[in-house]
DNA sequence: TTGTAAATAGAATTTATTTCTATTTAGATA
DNA sequence: TATCTAAATAGAAATAAATTCTATTTACAA
């Protein structure tokens, strides 16, 4: 685990734990996203004690940190990946078969603008997240959830 | 309740009963957009009795059907908008006081077109949600989350 | 008018996620 | 290096949104 990362948590106020590192460590290796109960299951090999709610309070405040990103499945679970650098992803999140692609898209300009001159507020951060039916899904399906 | 809605409704093979027309009614009186439970709180105003499962099975079937949007809050709720009035709502919540903003921005349109050109696939319903302070909390507080 | 598939009430259940409390640990400070 | 304190954790318990189940009622087609 590279140095930028135990640097990037201090900043964060998040101690560099063992557990915490897995995590990251797990996520890290994966190439697409995870669930809470999925990342807890590669935990168990690692621990011969884990605990589901540390596994959960650390995907939250990791993504909280912005060194995971959460995703919202249609299924309304949280799934999360890595992130390696610090900006925003976008998602385009297929209702039919839960594929994730990233959309470059991204409205933060125009956003930041219109909160700070009509509500006169601060952006902190956004989320945008887009659901339809991905290419191989429109050809094969239609919408029916 | 026009009758086209009623005609929808058959179309969609949702016999039009006096309940389901009335969470449509409830919804499309709404400037914004209601979780379950409180289009029942609204239901049980004018039906003696009605049951959760109720609400939840029409506003999902409506959902499928296309009457009404269904989104998915960063806190898992579902929430659901009468599919008819001026289309989807932006939030700009204030992660101090937790009050809610209307936001005029919607990327809508570059967002379809970016998944029809680059990914090949449609858009169903799209979620933007913008965080941070307001007004009032960025002149008395500091970040804290 | 009648048949039947859809819709419903109300209770019970599910399950992802969170809270609680005692204990342990990271890492700052002396 | 030893000590201290807030953060992190385990494990049990709780929460609550959403769903399932079963008996009953209703919309509406024939």
């Amino acid at each position: 685990m590279d140095r930028d990362l135990k640097t990037r948590l201090k900043t964060l106020n998040l101690k560099v734990t063992p557990k915490r590192l897995a995590i990251l460590e797990v996520l890290a290796a994966e190439p697409g996203y995870l669930g809470p109960e999925e990342v807890w299951q590669k935990m168990k090999k690692r621990f011969k004690s884990i605990g589901l709610p540390t596994v959960y309070r650390n995907l939250e405040d990791l993504a909280n940190g912005g060194v995971l990103i959460k995703i919202i499945h249609p299924d309304r679970k949280l799934y999360y990946y890595f992130c390696g650098n610090t900006g925003h992803h976008h998602h385009f999140i297929c209702v039919s078969c839960k594929k994730v692609e990233d959309l470059s898209f991204c409205g933060a300009d125009e956003i930041e603008k219109e909160v700070r001159d009509s509500l006169k507020g601060h952006v902190v951060s956004h989320l945008l997240q887009v659901y339809g039916l991905c290419e191989d899904c429109s050809l094969s399906k239609t919408i029916s959830s």
